[in-house]
DNA sequence: TGATAGTGGAGAGTGTCACTATCTAATTTA
DNA sequence: TAAATTAGATAGTGACACTCTCCACTATCA
């Protein structure tokens, strides 16, 4: 086919199509002429897949560009998709750690780290230290801290026990496809996905909760 | 204080102080003179906490203003902080529901909403229509379905019972704060952060959980 | 009592990001 | 054969979050 149903099939504008091969998400189409190209179904596929990761993943393209060279090499083993697929997905962090204000070299920063590794060690789970969660769940909690909410901090083992219940699943889920081309790509996608799924039924289930908590009633709001 | 220890406190650089005091997210500090002013405690708190909705929670510095302006209002009630805030939380959907590709009217569009719609009802949960996360959830089910992995939809009910014991011990928490005001603070700043902190736990999870299923070392990746 | 550093405020400038538009020459397609 | 498409390259756009520059002033230290 040539680009004008690609762009058809896929949803996805032409200029945005030609960009996207630009910048490495979806390959070249195979030429036939100077100025002729034909894509095949793999096109539409990693179209369809690049457009979910960046409008309802909100990955940046740089990120999605990896983690479809991920699913698409052939060179992968299973025990480091699921690693590879993090350091794909996690947007790039910023430098974090200085600007801590209120003088005191960050005390926050440095119990938190150590919270996290605490956590990790407590829950007997098996991480490479490298993982880019640390250092995000880190950040996070030590802007908590700094924010004077420390003493919420137990809900953090709720977090943690919900965390591994949905890991426990996804893991078992995804292990069942035979297929390692299939299961790269399921955990891509339920990685990057799964983020704002979880994170829509938390808003939802919120409401619910606080409506039956304090008597809220279904109404419009402003 | 003046604008200089402010930024000292909050590690927020001057420049940026300014800004937010143009775009309203901390307010203007009360003049003594024709170029001076003077900045209290409130402005600590107050750009600090902007600093981590948007640094950390990752908002836009528009939603940051509304969260804000949220928890330093005087005329809340507790029936609709919650409410106010998910919406002031819930990043700008761009238009949504067009270019779905591939002809056909978008059945996995209408399907996911049904979905949704349904899973709201089977949960018991009283959600107001005009709930963002109802249309972020719907979207992203309905890519799970456009990209082939609908399979895995059972994951769904996983999720939701997870939200739902996340909800129920976080708004347990918030509510044992008497004051609205403090309730009003924790619940924006939960919303905000809770994203990032479960997002990390999640793939600190996987990792461990994979490891355990799959035999993988914890050893470093590229 | 200077010299130096630090303000407040307004407007313009910067860098990044994700597209989007335009152009040319060369095909297809009707 | 005329109109519509196409590939590819380059340039432009709009949103966003700052960041810089100025200037007329204070504030503070030697």
């Amino acid at each position: 086919m040539r680009i004008g149903e690609l762009s058809r099939r896929t949803g996805v504008p032409i200029p945005t199509i030609k960009y996207y091969m630009r910048e490495g998400l979806v390959p070249q189409g195979e030429r036939t002429g100077p100025n002729q190209a034909r894509y095949g179904e793999e096109h539409v596929r990693r179209l369809r897949l690049a457009k979910a990761l960046v409008e309802v993943g909100g990955l940046p393209v740089a990120s999605a560009r990896q983690a479809l060279a991920l699913i698409f090499s052939s060179g992968i083993s299973e025990f480091d998709v699921l690693g590879k697929a993090q350091y794909a997905l996690t947007p790039p962090r910023e430098r974090a750690g200085d600007a801590a204000g209120d003088a005191a070299g960050d005390a926050a920063g440095d119990e938190a780290a150590a919270q996290v590794d605490d956590l990790i060690a407590r829950r007997g789970w098996q991480v490479k230290p490298g993982n880019p969660a640390r250092r995000t769940l880190a950040d996070a909690l030590a802007t908590l801290r700094r924010l004077g909410q420390d003493d919420y901090l137990d809900l953090l083992e709720t977090y943690a026990e919900a965390a591994e219940h949905l890991a426990d699943t996804e893991v078992r889920a995804i292990s069942r496809r035979g297929d390692l081309h299939a299961m790269a790509e399921a955990i891509v996608i339920w990685t990057a996905l799964g983020d704002p799924v979880i994170a829509s039924l938390r808003r939802l289930a919120q409401e619910a909760r606080a409506a039956r908590l304090l008597g809220g009633t279904a109404e419009e709001t402003a």
